[in-house]
RNA sequence: GCCGGUGUGGUGGAAUGGCAGACACGCGCGACUCAAAAUCGCGAGGGAAACCGUGGGGGUUCGAGUCCCUUCACCGGCACCA
């Protein structure tokens, strides 16, 4: 036997278009997350998810589905235009290449993708339309242009989403984030935070996802209340204990808040404050989350404010622990019920005091909202929290103080990147008129070809080197006008491909109507964990914009998403070249051949699980596809199946049909090794591999297509009818039941199938082994679960 | 701190509340071989045995890896977010 046939049977496929997605039976639109064509190629990572799926899309082909299984390319990116920058050739041309090697490992693999509907993000047929999404988003006053405060990365030399910030470092290289104030574009993501969060019950998405979305999005209730002070000024603060205004001893504003400018001339000790700002706006992210352990802070002085129910003054302080960015940048602080608060208050003496009883707050700030009363609070004392937050609320509103307020972690999206690989954004900036949109006519504005696209230390983007690509007209005014230079991030492409799929080559729409009602919403989308405050997220956004706008006519993307363990190095550590431990698919492939590279992957271990790479494990799903073509060498000619395997057949068909939808694919494949090692045993015939192949070719497909051929069946058997199991021929006509004497398994016995109770408590009990432990007595209860087992209960 | 998840042989992992360890790797023994590899066959949770065994402790049940309470450990997400 050899795995030369492999590549015979991928021109095959390819020549009878065997995977064209046809549009006849039900519809099932099985999505993976598209690869960034690296240069490395594909990998082992890649290829879980990826046979997970083709699995799944060739065995509904052969249920009779019209499965949509298509494959493109995330293209833009920062590591292609550094391998281009490194080896001196355009960006287009590595991606070219790139992902002609992605295609060819691909189909060296035996996918089974629809290569007529291929994307490239990069293409400008495809971007057109991405650009197109950005200027209704701009047309709808969800992208702006806004100077501030923004991740920069230290290496990639250009900015980056909240989202791919990972522990104060960039998530895609590990250098250092500091802050940078740049303009930027944003989109306005926050305005569907609540949407966000709340269609989440209507989608099929396993628990960790939803809760890791929601975590990112970090919805919380409160109020704003205003606090007067004595500079006159209103200071509002948001909370979410208003129940314990009476706690409120003291304020913290964070150093960027515009009243320090306002106030100058009041405060007395400015210089002082002046430095403690200073000192904030230098540390980076990393040091304000990491080392900001210890509270520091200056008290304000010469201004102060009034509690608004206890009509006393108090301090105002201003401390780095406080953010500018959540909810109004001021906090009222009520250290005997927030840790954070009792800290400061300790180091800087502060009084504490009780509003919630139940704790000790000389230890510690007591947190509890469930079981205490409040106390101290005036017209609040005695009730619950919950009750106390509700009339506290009202009064607020009733004097004009606040409001119920609810707030989100969410922040909008930094949309621009300072990089040349990437759409360009089709803004033009005009003196007089502002932002102008590029006119839909001129849609896609290409990139053009430059000498150079490094990176710059200023933040230029590459691009605005290109003056005669810059400066144009405006097309609102006529006058002199610059485009904006900046492009847009990787995760723009990725956010909407999943609708071009359904009608990728139509230069007038994104996708037509018809085909988005056809084929959307995706039925299974599988992808990584990496990606669910980012790709995942953001795609959901655009999709309900996009819904909006009535361009689809469904408020989410993704009726089901699952996520793939990541496959670990030998020994459980991460894949890593610089570890040495990285696995080649396509040395696999050579080795032992795609189907045991498929079927490996498939038994490695739970599909939603992490899983170690044991390379001495692979033999074992070679030895199954060499005994499988044993068997059919062997094989009996006869087309009936093997009687003393017939019911093992039939579960056989059960089981891998249930379990492949189940993601249960090690033991789907678990079943077919027992089938075939049942059937080596007593020899199979025809008619037993032609089940048995069917049920093995959506995993191993090549093998399955050459048995099939050798043994005279007519066409592809990817092309066959998926085999169905007779109900009454999953049922084994004996059955071995456990007979436990009080819950301890003692004996065992065959009876008929079905055998009523009193024939199995007779055979238990006429059981020598039995006998023994009832030692004369009878049983005090008997419970019989048929088919099953039977416990004799005796009273000790 | 909050949220989510996971703990089962030497290893990866199976088990609608009903015989724990399917299937596979590795291992041991045997066959074939001058020998080895490959292949085939047999064996195995631990323990001499009674028995004990699904991270620990309680509980529900005739019966618990599975359900409930509690506790520990590890992994992932969020986090001076008020």
């Amino acid at each position: 036997m050899t795995k030369d046939y492999e590549k015979k049977w991928q021109k095959r496929w390819a020549e009878e278009k065997a995977f064209k997605t046809r549009e006849d039976g039900e519809k099932s639109y099985l999505l993976i997350e598209f690869p960034y064509p690296s240069g490395n190629g594909l990998h082992v990572g890649h290829t879980r998810p990826y046979t997970a799926m083709d699995v799944i899309a060739r065995k509904r082909r052969m249920q009779g589905q019209s499965v949509l299984f298509p494959m493109g390319w995330d293209a833009f990116g920062l590591p292609t235009e550094n391998t281009a920058i490194a080896k001196r050739i355009h960006p287009s041309v590595v991606t070219r290449d790139n992902v002609e090697l992605f295609r060819k490992q691909s189909d060296a693999l035996g996918y089974s993708f629809d290569w007529d509907r291929e994307v490239n993000t990069t293409d400008p047929g495809y971007y057109k339309w991405t650009q197109w999404i950005f200027l209704k988003l701009f047309e709808n006053g969800l992208a702006y242009k806004a100077r501030m405060p923004v991740n920069w990365c230290t290496s990639c030399l250009c900015v980056l989403a909240n989202e791919e910030v990972v522990d104060g470092v960039c998530e895609r290289c590990g250098s250092a984030v500091v802050r940078r104030e740049k303009s930027q574009w944003m989109l306005k993501i926050t305005a569907y935070a609540q949407r966000l969060i709340d269609d989440l019950d209507m989608v099929d998405f396993n628990d960790r996802v939803k809760a890791q979305q929601r975590n990112w999005i970090g919805r919380s209730e409160g109020a704003e209340a205003d606090f007067a002070t004595t500079a006159g000024d209103i200071l509002r603060v948001y909370t979410t204990r208003p129940d314990t205004l009476f706690g409120a001893t003291y304020m913290v504003i964070s150093p960027e808040h515009p009243f320090i400018e306002k106030w100058k001339e009041k405060l007395e000790n400015y210089r002082e404050i002046d430095d403690y700002r200073a000192g904030a706006a230098r540390k980076s992210d990393f040091e304000r989350t990491e080392l900001a352990k210890d509270k520091t802070g200056v008290m304000l002085s010469g201004v102060c404010a009034v509690n608004p129910v206890t009509g006393k003054e108090i301090p105002v302080f201003v401390s780095d622990y406080v953010l500018m960015s959540y909810g109004t940048g001021a906090i009222m602080a009520v250290p005997g019920h927030d840790t954070r608060d009792w800290e400061f208050a300790k180091k800087f003496n502060l009084p504490i005091v009780e509003v919630v009883a139940g704790g000790n707050i000389d230890e510690a700030a007591f947190l509890d909202t469930e079981s205490g009363k409040m106390v101290n609070s005036g017209f609040l004392d005695g009730l619950e929290v919950g009750e106390a937050k509700k009339k506290i609320t009202a009064w607020l509103v009733e004097k004009g103080l606040g409001e119920a307020k609810v707030n989100y972690k969410l922040r909008d999206w930094v949309f621009s990147r300072q990089r040349y690989w990437g759409e360009p954004i089709p803004i033009i900036h005009c003196e007089k008129c502002g932002a102008v949109p590029v006119p839909y006519e001129e849609l896609p504005l290409t990139l053009p070809m430059v000498d150079s696209y490094e990176p710059t230390e200023s933040g230029e983007s590459p691009l605005s080197k290109m003056r005669e690509w810059v400066e144009v007209k405006c097309p609102k005014c006529g006058g002199a006008a610059e485009r904006e230079t900046d492009t847009m991030p990787q995760w723009a492409g990725s956010s909407w491909y999943f609708l071009r799929y359904t009608d990728c080559n139509n230069d007038r729409e994104l996708a037509s109507r018809e085909a988005i009602e056809k084929w959307m919403p995706v039925d299974w989308y599988n992808g990584g964990m990496e990606h669910t405050t980012l790709h995942l997220l953001y795609s959901r956004f655009w999709h309900k914009f996009l819904y909006d706008i009535g361009v689809v006519p469904m408020p989410e993307p993704y009726k089901k998403r699952t996520s793939h363990g990541m496959i670990l190095g030998e020994g459980g550590e991460k894949m890593s070249k610089s570890r040495g431990n990285v696995v080649d698919p396509g040395d696999i492939v050579a080795e032992y051949g795609a189907d045991t590279m498929r079927l490996y992957i498939m038994f490695i271990g739970d599909f939603e699980k992490a899983a170690a790479w044991a390379s001495q494990a692979v033999k074992g799903c070679r030895r199954f596809v060499e005994k499988v073509w044993a068997l059919s060498e062997k094989a009996k000619a006869t087309l009936n199946v093997s009687p003393a395997t017939e019911v093992l057949l039939h579960k056989t068909i059960k089981k891998v049909t249930e379990d492949i939808e189940q993601l249960k694919f090690n033991t789907a494949i678990a079943q077919l090794m027992t089938l075939t090692n049942e059937l080596g045993a007593g020899g199979a015939t025809k008619g037993d591999l032609y089940v048995l192949l069917r049920l093995l070719s959506p995993f191993a497909p090549h093998t399955a297509e050459e048995l099939w051929e050798k043994l005279g069946f007519k066409e592809l058997c990817c092309k066959q009818k998926w085999p169905e199991y007779d109900p009454r021929k999953v049922i084994d006509s004996e059955v071995e039941i456990a007979v436990q004497v009080n819950g301890k398994l003692r004996a065992s016995i065959v009876l008929p199938l079905d055998s009523g109770d009193g024939d199995v408590i007779k055979a238990a009990l006429g059981d020598a082994r039995v006998a023994q432990y009832l030692a004369g007595k009878t049983p005090d209860r008997t419970i019989v679960v048929r088919n099953k087992i039977v416990n004799l209960v005796i009273k000790p």
